[in-house]
DNA sequence: CGAGATTCATGTGAAGTATACCTTTAGGCTTAA
DNA sequence: AAGCCTAAAGGTATACTTCACATGAATCTCGTA
């Protein structure tokens, strides 16, 4: 018997761990959201005008990654749209993500965006954004009812773009004759509102909500609530699921932190043909997601921006000192020519550090050095002991010797 | 010795350019009457 | 004459460049004690 199929005689005979894995993805919706009542209270209590075809108050969620902002929105929603439906009363909803890069990151991306997902084709590029609005509008009127507008991590596009867009937004009801649309913002910036224009401040943020990290204990009951559907019985080692919402619970209390945690400790156990998860499968766990996240990041990056960071890296590496703009951009430039591209200008390159740091893959900071001028002083956030492969990653899809 | 002035290296904003793509329109060709 | 296709014209968004000015503390300068 070959080596191969030993291998998959193995992997068969090897006890399966999950039970129905989905249930620990993100993209998951459960039957009960713990420790989230009172906000899903809320929420319904502010959306319920919807049920009698009236025109919600817009909504504004604040909240860190992973206290349930997301889920407990689109759970409530769900339910909302189910009882419409019966009752026949026009109801809609749209949900979008405005963190996704080239789908929603600006002005124009958005709203076509959402005019695609009302079922109309808009291009990439070409139309006026004028010309983008007037369809997404008719598209509005033509639903004749109410429409429920989810913007997610909102924050991320009002940065970049500024907050008209929002105020236009909340102006289109005052156009619309047929049909209503009602916002609900979502954002993981706590204090987002305070960079709002007060015009748009107000008509947003008719209604707030906040919702507060989860404790550890909160965590475990979630944990536990998803593990029961998740795996199979007794495979979870004693004190992983402590260990598990500790982790968490140390940073900021996230929960999709937790699940993915615990959904990796699992897909790790599983492959190790371990048949059980222990407090060894989540340490090991951690450095992978850490790991797949910057990988991923890296990876998906414009050739540009991935010799820009292999810039960084390397002079990161040479001088483990504080390296500056003026350094990196000398050592990108050199690249680039050893790789037959042409270089940007410096003043790009400043931008795409820039947005590093907003991507967190690496820390940036304006500094003045007095007499020697000013500059960002850059230092990679990225754990000391991925760096060397993700420079190798680098190498390889840079085509570099 | 200390208050201003100077200086450096680059940040940063505004305006311009290249590219890729869109719609509209006018002309040219085909077709059918 | 009507219908259909094509290519040019005119327009837009986005990523990038160019230009010009802004920054801010270390260092220098020079008047004064």
């Amino acid at each position: 018997m070959c080596a191969l199929s030993n291998f998959f005689e193995k992997y068969l005979n090897a006890e399966p761990i999950f039970e129905t894995k989905k249930v620990l993805q993100s993209s998951y919706t459960p039957e009960v959201i713990p420790h989230r009542e009172k906000q899903m209270e809320d929420v319904s209590r502010i959306l319920a005008p919807a049920l009698r075809a009236d025109k919600p108050s817009n909504l504004f969620i604040y909240g860190k990654t992973g206290t349930g902002k997301t889920i407990t929105v689109r759970y409530t929603l769900q339910e909302l749209l189910k009882i419409a439906k019966k009752r026949k009363v026009p109801v809609e909803s749209i949900y979008l993500n405005c963190k996704l890069k080239k789908v929603a990151d600006t002005e124009y991306r958005l709203i076509a965006q959402l005019s695609r997902e009302l079922g109309r084709d808009i291009p990439a590029t070409g139309l006026p954004t004028e010309e983008v609005y007037k369809i997404f509008f008719s598209e509005l009127e033509k639903r004749e009812g109410l429409i429920l507008l989810i913007l997610d991590e909102i924050d991320q596009l009002i940065k970049k773009v500024g907050d008209e867009l929002l105020y236009t937004l909340t102006r289109i009801n005052a156009e619309l004759e047929n049909s209503q649309l009602s916002l609900i913002g979502i954002s993981n910036d706590t204090q987002f509102t305070t960079y709002l224009d007060s015009r748009v401040k107000s008509s947003l943020s008719e209604e707030e909500l906040l919702f507060p990290p989860y404790n550890a204990l909160q965590l475990q009951d979630i944990l536990k609530e998803r593990a029961d559907l998740a795996f199979k019985e007794g495979v979870l080692d004693d004190g992983v699921i402590e260990k598990c919402a500790a982790y968490a619970a140390r940073e900021h209390g996230d929960a999709r932190r937790a699940l993915e945690l615990l959904r990796v400790s699992g897909e790790l156990a599983e492959r190790n043909g371990d048949g059980k998860i222990s407090i060894k499968h989540l340490d090991e766990a951690e450095n992978k997601i850490e790991r797949d996240k910057i990988y991923d990041l890296v990876e998906t990056q414009p050739k540009q921006h991935q010799v820009v960071l292999y810039s960084i890296l390397l002079v990161c590496e040479k001088r483990k000192e504080r390296i500056f703009t003026g350094e990196v951009y000398e050592v990108y430039k050199e690249i680039c020519t050893k790789i037959g591209l042409r270089p940007l200008t410096q003043r790009r390159v400043s931008d795409i550090i820039g947005e590093f740091d907003m991507l967190g893959i690496i820390y940036a900071r304006v500094i003045s050095k007095g007499r020697y001028g000013r500059t960002r002083e850059i230092s990679p956030s990225i754990p000391e002991t991925t760096q060397p492969k993700i420079k190798k990653l680098l190498t390889k899809d840079l085509g570099l010797t």
